[in-house]
RNA sequence: GGCCCCAUCGUCUAGUUAGGUCUAGGACACUGGAUUUUCAUUCCAGUAACGGGGGUUCAAAUCCCCCUGGGGUCACCA
């Protein structure tokens, strides 16, 4: 039998990274065993736009480089796939089941049952549905309908048997029916509920195995029952550890995105998804972007290597020792099996090391495409950026070489990308290390001349005459260091000093000596 | 609270199915050192875990029971 699964993500207008590894762990799951992925849109009695709702989350889909086989866009032979659409293959399932008794038709007033919950709550009692309306005869039934009298339609749940499942991550669970309520299958309309509607899709959708996220085991044998109900075979069950906070066990959420915020582990991210949004002029501020989102690794400039790496050793490991793994890698040794049973923290610091190591590994080509994209859209560069500028670029991304972990970094090295006078100086330092010192803006001068009259402006040239100039001083190559980094980038760190002169050129050199001075001088009078 | 799930370094995990090779391995983070004109890298080294209690056994991280702790879920949402 061919392997069939299944992601089926209501349209949010953003996709969850701990929905998108419940996704993976579906296509790979797929892939390995050569069957089908498909992708169902559950989207029923949601009435939002469409386009803007689902858009965000084929987009991850796309972005991570994961297809699917059946679902929007491409279709298939088992459609409709979005769940509104399917409405026909509910009400035939309905029928099927208010025909022969698995489920009934239940007329008691909501708040009857509710005042029942809420007694057998007070007194410490397990509440199981009154049924009241079970005994009723077809013709009652039938009268109560034309009547259009409100009701709902509900399973009609064994009372006297046991569910069980071998689920393929955590093997043997059982539930007693004794203990549940007849779930509500539809309304008395009939339109069709969660645990319903799946049930019948899956079974339609001829789906083998349910892999999705623990949350979703408490629905397990409703849906069970259901698919005896219907005859359909059952599918495997497995159920995914879900993806939790950092330093946390709790679910991650797009609700408690304020406090985690505030959470040391997810600092450094935030720091550098502010900044780099922030250049890009996204207010990272409000929920619209977060890190519980695809999208924001996209805009932040991940690579989708590093956070399918990150997204696979999720509650899944290849062994005692791999940890770097491309999705080819992946797919080639996934196994349910492997599936660990605990939730698993997100953890940023991990992400960012998976992502370093795929950034490293990428070709320069690469690098440069996805540094045109980020610093065009930054306005740093044109949209279309002719031969210079990419030539440049490249030398650019050599140079600052594994600084650059993910795209958005370029966008932090502004000083090779603006003009002299549009630098801006770390105050702090600049004070420090050029204004302050005795001879601080001497030092710069005498360069500032070292620049200008180098025969050759070359790393070895500049470097050799530097070297000699601070050697007739009587002065450490290191004393003058930061000064002169200062002056030419803005910042006390960066790549390397000479090749960062080279690559800027003498005359822009020259003007940001002769700013740097400039400003050094007035500051040092006022 | 009912039902269900889970439990190894700070974190992600290997080891648990078939008990000994585990004085518990790897990775991330952290700390120290080396390299480096800064930063980043790279390289070495180090700190650090079987939640507790009972069994079973010659032997338990591994099997059983209890406890504790954490989590999920309890809708005419999905």
């Amino acid at each position: 039998m061919t392997v069939r699964t299944r992601f089926a993500p209501s349209p949010t207008g953003y996709m969850h990274i701990g929905g998108m590894r419940t996704a993976l762990f579906n296509w790979l799951w797929a892939r390995k065993n050569g069957g089908q992925f498909i992708l169902r849109i559950d989207d029923t009695d949601l009435q939002r736009n469409m386009g803007e709702a689902l858009g965000p989350i084929l987009d991850a889909f796309r972005w991570l480089g994961l297809d699917w086989d059946e679902g929007p866009e491409v279709g298939g032979d088992y459609g409709p796939y979005f769940q509104s659409e399917r409405r026909s293959l509910h009400d035939a399932a309905l029928a099927q089941l208010l025909e022969s008794g698995a489920v009934y038709r239940d007329f008691e007033p909501p708040e009857e049952t509710k005042t029942q919950r809420e007694t057998c709550e007070k007194e410490k009692r397990v509440y199981i549905s009154s049924r009241v309306s079970v005994g009723l005869s077809a013709d009652e039934v039938a009268a109560k309908v034309a009547a259009a009298e409100p009701h709902v339609v509900r399973l009609l749940v064994p009372r006297e048997r046991k569910v069980t499942i071998e689920d393929a991550v955590r093997g043997h669970v059982e539930w007693d029916c004794s203990l549940m309520v007849d779930p509500v299958v539809a309304r008395g309309d009939g339109s069709p509920l969660y645990n319903f509607a799946t049930t019948v899709d899956d079974g339609q959708l001829e789906i083998t195995h349910v892999i999705r996220a623990e949350e979703h085991l408490s629905n397990t044998p409703i849906q069970v029952l259901l698919h005896e109900a219907l005859g359909n075979p059952l599918p495997v069950f497995a159920h995914l550890p879900f993806v939790a906070a950092p330093s946390g066990k709790k679910k991650l959420s797009k609700r408690d995105i304020a406090k985690y915020r505030k959470s040391p582990a997810f600092q450094k991210l935030f720091q550098l998804g502010d900044e780099v949004l922030g250049h890009l002029g996204i207010n990272p501020i409000d929920d619209a972007l977060s890190p519980v989102m695809v999208a924001y690794y996209r805009e932040v400039g991940f690579l989708p290597a590093g956070v399918l790496n990150a997204l696979a050793r999720l509650g899944w490991s290849l062994d005692d020792a791999t940890e770097n793994m491309s999705l080819q890698t992946v797919l080639e040794n996934f196994s349910l099996d492997r599936v660990v049973k605990a939730s698993a923290g997100l953890d940023p610091d991990k992400l960012m090391s998976y992502q370093t190591h795929w950034m490293g590994e990428l070709p320069l080509v690469e690098k440069v495409a996805g540094c045109v994209s980020i610093l065009a859209r930054a306005k740093l560069i044109p949209e279309s950026p002719d031969e210079t500028i990419l030539t440049r670029l490249a030398k650019v991304i050599e140079l600052v070489g594994n600084r650059m972990r993910v795209f958005g970094d370029i966008l932090t090295m502004k000083e090779f990308f603006v003009d002299a006078d549009m630098l801006v100086y770390d105050q702090k330092q600049f004070q420090k290390k050029i204004v302050e010192p005795e001879n601080g803006i001497d030092v710069l001068r005498s360069i500032r001349a070292i620049v200008a009259d180098s025969a050759e402006f070359s790393v070895a040239v500049l470097q050799s005459a530097v070297e000699s100039f601070v050697q007739e001083r009587g002065f450490k190559f290191g004393q003058i260091a930061p000064g002169l980094r200062l002056a030419i980038t803005g910042r006390t760190s960066g790549a390397d000093l000479f090749p960062t002169l080279e690559l800027l050129g003498r005359d822009e050199c020259l003007r940001r000596l002769d700013r740097a001075i400039g400003t050094a001088d007035s500051m040092r009078i006022s």
